[in-house]
DNA sequence: TCGCTGAAGTCTGTATACAGTGTACGGACT
DNA sequence: AGTCCGTACACTGTATACAGACTTCAGCGA
């Protein structure tokens, strides 16, 4: 028996799975925009009763992951440049607060995110570079002390994945983040508030312009994409 | 035959109901922190199903007003005041980024919700009170152009409303945050963007200041307060 | 007197059943 | 041929039924 036995995690509760295992195939975008789901379908899969689904399917509305088509269940929201330029001036915004924050309390970042970063950049892996990036910040929304900016900010990442997931064949992410990263870790480190603010804001601003470039291209690109094969995703990752 | 007929409401959805007759009456104070509630109670109030009071509570569980209690049905969430720091904290920077947005846009502000807000002030309702410094904000989050940063904000202000509500009983409302308002939009009006956001942070911080204070001291003094009469709220408002 | 064990009682979460609403397609009329 | 209407179908939202988990209290033992 371990000498310490954490909490139990008491509850499997299926409306959470089924809403995680959503969130999942609609961010890492194996379910495309514009797919229409069905309760009845959906809890085919996954082997439960169209009760837990209709409850999962009620919170990834509220939180615009999906969309309400009458009569047609519901739709993967599309993706949006707009919408999107608009969550990233919030969480630049969220972002700006926790730096100051964390370096008000001088906490020092931990290095080893910064070289792992720096490693998954030069994989070619997207998701590992995406992971990698997500993991920077949430260490800084952990650092603020604010449990509020990590829970407001985490639903803003699922948005970004997904968009960056659509548009990220290749290694289009700049390696030069990871030095504005460890500029931004300095900064807190040493209690720097204006300066780590300062250096996020402008982090967060040239993602922003990046991404948007880039989706706005991708969208015309692909309004002859094949929306073959988009349905199987959720089955595919297995439970 | 009117001649131009708006678009029907067309979604009684009884969840939706549930959820906001619950909200309202959680965040307008006359439900307790601390109270207990049960599904089938509700339901029979409301004169629904338990099912979709089931899951408004799930919604009201995602946004932090009320907390599980495994075999007690689920609990008011109780009134923390580093809970609610944190919440001014976010709320702060999602003003200041509307504030600087709208600055940028040059909206004017309707003069009209100062005069109002100050006419509030000296009224001695303090929900009128309140109601119009929510609507000063909100008119700047609309401002802002940014949908996103209303629709985040709008929770807070709910938990915001609670706390408020618990503690102002007489006018401790300063009448003086009307020369601040009034100070913030002529700076928005300007396209000061600079101004505009310093003047909003720091009116962000004053309240915040002034509402702990208020209810930390207000939380020890009310430690014999009696529960009574606090699980008919619900069926108080009519439908 | 205090702690432990057992059973009864609540309350929730999930599954099934039912009813209403919106869509889509086929046929008739202009 | 195009447009409009009506009917069949599909999907959701709500209600009821069922099973499991936790709490609570009574009784027994130390």
């Amino acid at each position: 028996m371990p000498p310490q036995l954490i909490k139990i995690e008491s509850a499997p509760d299926l409306v959470d799975q089924v809403y995680r295992r959503l969130l999942d195939v609609i961010s890492d975008g194996s379910m495309a925009p514009g797919t229409r789901l069905m309760q009845e379908d959906i809890a085919e899969r996954l082997s439960v009763s169209r009760q837990p689904v209709l409850q999962a399917l009620r919170l990834l509305k509220k939180d615009g992951f999906v969309l309400d088509a009458p009569g047609r269940g519901v739709l993967v929201a599309p993706l949006d440049v707009a919408w999107l330029l608009q969550i990233y001036q919030v969480r630049s915004a969220l972002d700006a607060l926790a730096a100051r924050l964390a370096a008000r309390a001088h906490v020092q970042i931990d290095p080893r995110l910064i070289s792992q970063g720096r490693a998954a950049a030069r994989s070619s892996q997207v998701k590992t570079m995406m992971a990698a990036d997500a993991q920077f910040h949430a260490a800084i929304y952990a650092a603020s002390g604010n449990p509020l900016i990590a829970q407001s900010a985490q639903l803003h990442w699922h948005h970004i994945r997904r968009a960056m997931g659509a548009v990220l064949q290749v290694s289009t992410m700049r390696e030069s983040i990871w030095d504005e990263h460890e500029a931004i870790a300095k900064a807190i480190g040493k209690g720097d508030e204006d300066n780590a603010e300062t250096l996020i804001r402008q982090h967060g601003e040239d993602a922003s312009h990046n991404l948007a470039r880039l989706l706005s291209s991708a969208l015309n690109a692909s309004a002859n994409a094949n929306a073959t094969a988009t349905a199987d995703a959720i089955s595919a990752s297995s439970p």
